[in-house]
RNA sequence: GCGAGGAUGGCGGAACUGGCAGACGCGCUGGAUUUAGGAUCCAGUGGGGCAACCCAUGGGGGUUCGAGUCCCCCUCCUCGCACCA
């Protein structure tokens, strides 16, 4: 017998423990059986969770389930990306091992997930800092350096002077470090760097062709921060040199207004210039004071734009102009050759550089039906127009021009058409401790030499002094840096860079099909069953970062034939994030909701469902914990009036208005979580029970109580289960099939017309649902209300069949 | 600054394709029940107006028989910008 009263305190441990016990999210592969593979973003173990990862989790779990009653088999794991910054920083701050903290965190937050009664196969399980995991990244390391795919060059980082230690973009505050406000540099240090651009075209295509069920949101990103652009090469000779600075730019057409060249601070040429013309001392200065600018100011772009003259000449090679040359603070050397060509009238960056410091303005190009004047102009031309002054390009329309003069380059031998790609290669090193470290020992003789595969995973030593200060952690342990040279045996020293945790995270979905495998990444058997993620589920902060990595990730598997599929993600939802007090739920300003003391007080199944029922999936969703108590008294109400039939249950005849609602409730309920709208899905559930609510108990069917129990299982699994159970069944609410509804139980022999006049609404009628058209216009003119508003004939009556009647006055 | 999104009652949201704006829930109001409190059940609830009606989807314009939905301009908010994960 049920209790009558709703208790999820002991209901929900006592499912929890079944499902453990039974192994019920456990699976295998199952050749020529359907599979689903269902995936959340795995979270980082920053201590414990918050509701964005309950809001996440719930979502997945209620697509697995239901996938699961589907009668498919699905693979819904779970794991940790253990490797990470604030593992380092308590460690430093608490002085306790980044190992212990974060393998304390995962047991704080594994419990904090069992509790929610997630549906993850726990067998499955791993962290991303356990040597079985990253040796295989190692390894693929290995492959990619052989083949000059991971490579080391010189790049600029955040210094701090003071701690004498590199920081992340993040421990810069306002230009200073974060643990002692120290103004931090820029410094340039040699870095391990993937080649993702190699892959930028097939990351470009595939977007369009295999990511079809992703938003169209982030595809759209993901082309722009791939930023293909194409445009045209041109080399500029030097003035008395034989050197060239050879530029990228969109606009060719422009070239008979290009008036002084800029060149990034870090542009291999700047300092060789300046020397060569005695302006050594105001590039340096310029160089330094570049250097401090903050990372904030340089992204919202508020700094001042600053230039210095080299004192070099370069030559237009189209006008013969001599042209000066200066290094600029908004020049990147990241993009296209880290040179541009100045045309002031025509880049407005350029323009208001020009006015600064008094260079020549030259009008090029003239837009229809306009005369711009160098003189008097005061912002760029940056549109379209005819070519002017422009050799044998003048009076050609600037469109066609961009062509036409890449082309006459090329014929000249000085530049050519060309593209570009805004994508970076992947900057992987990290001078921390707590990561994967890489692979690589350093030999005087031999150079740079991967760690053969047998030597394998190179460990993380444990014993490792963390202060925040003096640099890589790892170069400080002489018993970890020293070693032999695998190519020639002679002392060698181990390089001492930890991988960016992004690269474990770009492959772990592919892990998850097989996470026990010992003789490579994957097991290509488990990869070919299970990949690729039927649906990935995750923040929309990961659209352009995680999400290009780990498709990257794939292809280069692919590529070192360890798997052979081109994307790991067929369908993506990206989840709204979870702010409270208007402001993102973070532990720094203190606006967290810790679930675990709402899972507390009103039980996992309240917690499940107020999430999703408070907004849907795709939406930034602003905390309020006042609905909560809406979502218990629902379940409450649904325990009652099963309890309740329970207690009087004669089997009541199912009546046509009942199975009318019943199956509109089950059409509405599945498409609602097809579509991943569960705030709606619940709402039709809440009215289907408002509707049993107003019949008589005695006249409530079996059926009709026992879809409730189906329907309502994916969000409050465990209530769910036991009621289940209660009403005699001796399976799993899992083990049903989730129902189909009947068409017949949805159409009906009338239906209600809405009457507009002139797109008003004046007035609704009731008619047979096969009217004609003829018969339902005539209705409609006939109403009392229409004709009130009607004077005299109607100049058109629209007829929307089954909707609408729109008279037209 | 560049790129991508968003804005609907007192609140969270609904309206999937241009066709009844506000489903469902919270809150509030009234009633029933109760020794009382709580819980529960029922009804009402965008604004104005006695009513007929009128006004309302961040602001302004446009397209259309008809616009929350499509187009243009503006305001505010959020996410990302490559070392937070």
């Amino acid at each position: 017998m049920t209790e009558m009263t709703y208790d999820p305190k002991t209901i929900e441990p006592k499912w929890q423990k079944h499902w453990e016990e039974s192994g019920a999210f456990a699976v295998d592969e199952e050749p020529g059986k359907e599979k689903y593979y269902l995936l959340e973003m795995l979270p980082y173990p920053s201590g414990r969770i918050h509701m964005g990862h309950v809001r996440n989790y719930t979502i997945g779990d209620v697509a697995a389930r239901f996938r699961m009653m589907e009668g498919v088999k699905v693979l819904h794991p779970m794991g940790w990306d253990a490797f990470g910054m604030p593992a380092e920083n308590a460690a430093i701050k608490h002085n306790v091992h980044p190992a212990q903290w974060t393998h304390e965190n995962i047991d704080t937050m594994r419990a904090q997930l069992k509790r929610l009664g997630l549906s993850y196969d726990w067998s499955r399980e791993f962290a991303t800092c356990d040597p079985d995991y990253y040796r295989w990244e190692q390894l693929v390391f290995t492959k990619l350096f052989e083949r000059g795919a991971a490579y080391k060059k010189e790049s600029p980082i955040n210094w701090c002077p003071t701690c004498n230690t590199v920081l992340a973009n993040e421990q810069v505050e306002g230009g200073q470090c974060w643990r002692c406000d120290s103004q931090v540099e820029m410094r340039s240090m040699s870095q391990w760097y993937l080649r993702i651009t190699d892959y930028a075209e097939e990351l470009l295509a595939d977007i369009d062709d295999k990511l079809e069920g992703w938003p169209e949101r982030v595809r759209t990103m993901q082309r722009e921060w791939i930023g293909k652009s194409h445009g045209a090469n041109i080399d500029f000779a030097i003035d008395g040199s034989e050197e060239k600075i050879r530029v990228f730019t969109t606009r060719p057409d422009t070239l008979f207004g290009a008036t002084f060249m800029s060149l990034a601070c870090t542009h291999p040429m700047v300092r060789a210039l300046a020397k060569a013309n005695g302006q050594e001392e105001a590039i340096e200065a310029f160089i330094a004071r570049t250097a401090k600018i903050d990372h904030q100011a340089w992204l919202e772009g508020s700094y001042e734009k600053d230039g210095v003259f080299t004192g070099a000449y370069c030559i237009n090679p189209v006008t013969g102009w001599k042209m000066p040359v200066y290094a600029a603070n908004f020049v990147l050397m990241e993009y296209g050759t880290g040179a541009v060509m100045a045309v002031p009238a025509h880049d407005q960056r350029d323009f208001e550089f020009a006015k600064k410091y008094g260079l020549d303005i030259k009008v090029v190009i003239q837009p229809d039906g306009e005369a711009l004047d160098a003189k008097t102009m005061t912002a760029a031309w940056e549109g379209e127009g005819v070519l002017v002054e422009s050799g044998d390009f003048t009076g050609m329309p600037n469109r066609k021009a961009i062509d036409a003069i890449a082309a006459d380059l090329e014929k000249q031998g000085i530049g050519g058409a060309t593209t570009t790609f805004r994508l970076k290669d992947w900057c992987i090193s990290r001078q921390r401790y707590w990561g994967a470290p890489i692979p690589i020992i350093h030999c005087d003789a031999c150079g740079a030499v991967a760690v053969p595969e047998a030597d394998l995973p190179v460990v993380l030593p444990m014993d490792v002094p963390l202060t925040g200060e003096g640099g890589s952690p790892l170069a400080q342990v002489a018993s970890f840096v020293n070693t032999a040279c695998p190519k020639c045996g002679k002392e060698a020293r181990r390089e001492t860079d930890t991988m960016d945790t992004f690269v474990e995270s770009s492959w772990y979905m592919l892990r998850y099909t097989s996470p026990k495998c010992d003789t490579g990444p994957v097991d290509s058997k488990a990869v070919r069953y299970w990949m690729p993620v039927d649906q990935y589920i995750g923040g929309i902060e990961h659209a352009v970062g995680h999400l290009i990595y780990c498709r990257y990730f794939t292809k280069i598997l692919r590529d070192l034939g360890f798997i052979d599929i081109d994307e790991p993600v067929k369908n993506l939802m990206t989840q709204g994030m979870v702010y409270k007090d208007g402001a993102k739920m973070s532990k720094s300003k203190g606006n967290v909701v810790d679930p675990d003391e709402m899972i507390e007080k009103n039980g996992a199944d309240t917690v499940r469902l107020f999430s999703l029922f408070a907004a849907p999936p795709e939406k930034d969703l602003e905390w309020n914990d006042k609905g909560i108590e809406g979502a218990y008294r629902f379940l409450q109400r649904v325990w009652r009036i099963v309890a309740g039939w329970m207690e009087l249950p004669g089997d009541a005849g199912e009546c046509e208005d009942e199975l009318r609602m019943r199956h509109r409730t089950i059409k509405k309920v599945t498409e609602d979580i097809e579509r991943y709208h569960f705030n709606t899905a619940i709402a039709a559930i809440m009215e289907y029970v408002n509707f049993l609510y107003t019949l008589e108990r005695t006249d409530i069917s079996r059926g009709a109580i026992e879809m409730l129990v189906i329907l309502i299982s994916p969000f409050a699994p465990h209530a769910a289960e036991e009621l289940w159970r209660a009403l005699g069944h001796t399976r799993s609410t899992l083990e049903e099939a989730w129902p189909v509804f009947e068409e017949k139980w949805l159409v009906s022999d009338t239906m209600t017309i809405i009457v507009q006049v002139s797109g008003k609404l004046r007035d609704r009628i009731e008619v047979p649902s096969d009217i004609s058209e003829e018969e339902l216009k005539a209705q409609a003119l006939a109403c009392e209300k229409v004709q009130a508003h009607l004077n005299g004939e109607p100049r058109k009556v629209i007829v929307v069949p089954g909707k609408l009647v729109n008279i037209v006055a």
